[in-house]
DNA sequence: GTGAAAGCGCTAACAA
DNA sequence: TTGTTAGCGCTTTCAC
């Protein structure tokens, strides 16, 4: 009630203690070799006040911002708010506070993003490149400009920093030899956009389980998608329609398998019984859907941190960023449910 | 590659062209009276030198920031996160930056939240106040600096602050209604703790359709739940085990309804055959559930638009906020899916 | 149409 | 242990 607008400064708390302003900013900021009585003094004088600490005016001085920014394609994608998590904890156990971006997969709406980090001078920045985005330059100049950038999961070897990726040609190749080894022998794949490193490796993991499992690869059952609900039934609906019907398929992620079943009920076929089918990234919603869906977990939170963690370690070393990338590789793990286990009790082999 | 760290200012400019830091001020924020072509020079030894406006001295000397912080209980709830959406939407149009902050439905981080937004000197703040908290003194001291609030679909009169709502009661209403209609005598809710302003309208809605559809309120159909998928299922067997088995369940929010699915048909029962549901919020996996979800539509995204605009408004009016409280009541829709139409050619009359 | 000068609120040398 | 002083980068009166 007292203090509308509050325009209380650590001058006005200085002249209420006959003290500099200089006393009260260190006695607030807990510097050593400042009289614990004075400390006191000005904590009180502080809440009484009202005064609040300007971080504009602090960012300014000290030439940082506290802040990190997080440039990801949407919050409503489950494992991009997952990784989020991951790093807000992270951040807040730095005393960082985070800024989140959603670039909704376009290429214009990153750039711009990356621009509004850079004006608002964030201390560093964690990102995950969009489906859209082939021209790298916008990250390029974070980097140049030495600023601390880290990437996750959609990632790019050629910008020379630090990342963190889930195993993705792993993960392809467990949740193909799954299908495989329960007793699948036409497994289908509906791939996503092969510029997209993650997706790439996803189709070779899948071409490798088929190799090392003796099962010759079939063109016929390889179909290219856009990554989405709709494109997965679209491509669902190419494989039902070609001479050699699958028994199984591999989805590149959830959304795209949530369309490929749409599109399997819909042609009066049972899952798992006449298709099995997996996806990638275990979105929230494949545990709900009957069958439930099997997937692949990433790991997501444990991504978040560890990106986070890369970060602050680089920030606090102080020195240049970007001189040793480091990639670090987490493992996925394949979650069997019921859209792909045919056989509960035993296994295919 | 030539700057690599950007130290670059207005006076490395102004030197430049042998002008000053003013004018390159002036001319970068494109003040009339600055002859064009110095504008034009101005810019573009900018790019030359790759300058990029510094956010924080500008916010300082200004006395704004140009950020605006949203306070949301969970970015993994999908209704937020459309919310969220929305006030971008309208941030981006009238040049602000939104910071996220989620409380996690803790009352501890929702101050935490808020503290950092102060510290910060957001402009204004947007909030969805959490399950879990009571006491509002942390709303209220943002309300007395004079720092725009605006309230959305969690909200509460008592601070005085304008805010957008969702027609609960009204919505409710239509759900139960929906279900009698469909032939349902023996319909029961699952409420929400009541402390919570939307959860204690839901529960009036319902016993107001009751009592227009000349149906008898029996308590032993109403069980209170702590909204979330456990808590569905445990309800639901709590329901199960009554003496009066409910026909039909209208479910506090879709979360709840999720678990109450699942110990339905757990007990083997159908739906929505032996026993009719409906949720409430329109959450994404609603859709692909089978059956699929019934719920009422809370438009989100025009939720977050206009408690946005509301805040924005205020803004360039520039005058005392707080003054004129609106609240803006948005009409909810009951969108009819598989789980409870029993009669998907005519209707229960 | 442009310059000179002051100041937003804070912090860190350097002194005392 | 505390004070003095200067400055972070920008914007804005007030001059001319």
């Amino acid at each position: 009630m007292s203090n509308r607008i509050s325009k209380v400064t650590i001058l006005d708390i200085a002249r209420e203690l006959n003290i500099t302003a200089a006393t009260v900013s260190r006695a607030l900021n807990d510097h050593p070799g400042i009289r614990e009585s004075t400390k006191k003094a000005v904590r009180e004088t502080a809440t009484r006040l009202n005064y609040k600490h300007n971080k504009i005016a602090s960012s300014l001085r000290l030439g940082k911002s506290n802040i990190v920014g997080v440039i990801i394609p949407s919050a409503e994608i489950n494992f991009f708010g997952s990784v989020v998590h991951g790093i807000e904890k992270v951040a807040a156990e730095n005393n960082y506070t985070v800024l989140i971006y959603q670039s909704n997969e376009l290429y214009e709406y990153e750039k711009k993003g990356v621009q509004t980090f850079l004006q608002s001078r964030v201390d560093g920045v964690l990102a995950s490149i969009s489906k859209e985005t082939i021209n790298l330059d916008h990250y390029s100049e974070i980097r140049n400009r030495g600023i601390p950038l880290v990437l996750f999961d959609r990632t790019d070897d050629k910008l020379g920093v630090s990342s963190v990726v889930v195993d993705d040609y792993a993960g392809a190749f467990q949740a193909t030899s799954h299908l495989i080894e329960e007793g699948c022998r036409r497994v289908a794949h509906i791939a996503g956009q092969q510029h997209v490193n993650i997706f790439n490796l996803r189709l070779k993991g899948y071409i490798e389980a088929l190799n090392v499992h003796n099962i010759p690869l079939n063109e016929d059952l390889i179909v290219y998608g856009k990554v989405s609900i709709d494109s997965g039934r679209e491509c669902m609906k190419q494989l039902l329609a070609r001479p050699v019907i699958p028994d199984a398929v591999f989805a590149v992620e959830d959304f795209t398998a949530l369309g490929a079943i749409q599109a399997i009920k819909a042609a009066g076929l049972r899952i798992p019984e006449d298709i099995a089918i997996i996806g990638f990234a275990n979105e929230a919603f494949g545990e709900y859907l009957t069958p439930s869906l099997s997937t692949v977990n990433q790991q997501t939170v444990t991504m978040g941190e560890e990106a986070a963690r890369l970060l602050f370690e680089g920030l606090r070393s102080g020195e240049p960023f970007h001189a040793h990338p480091r990639k670090l590789v987490l493992k996925p793990q394949v979650i069997c449910r019921g859209s792909s286990v045919k056989y509960p009790k035993g296994d295919g082999r």
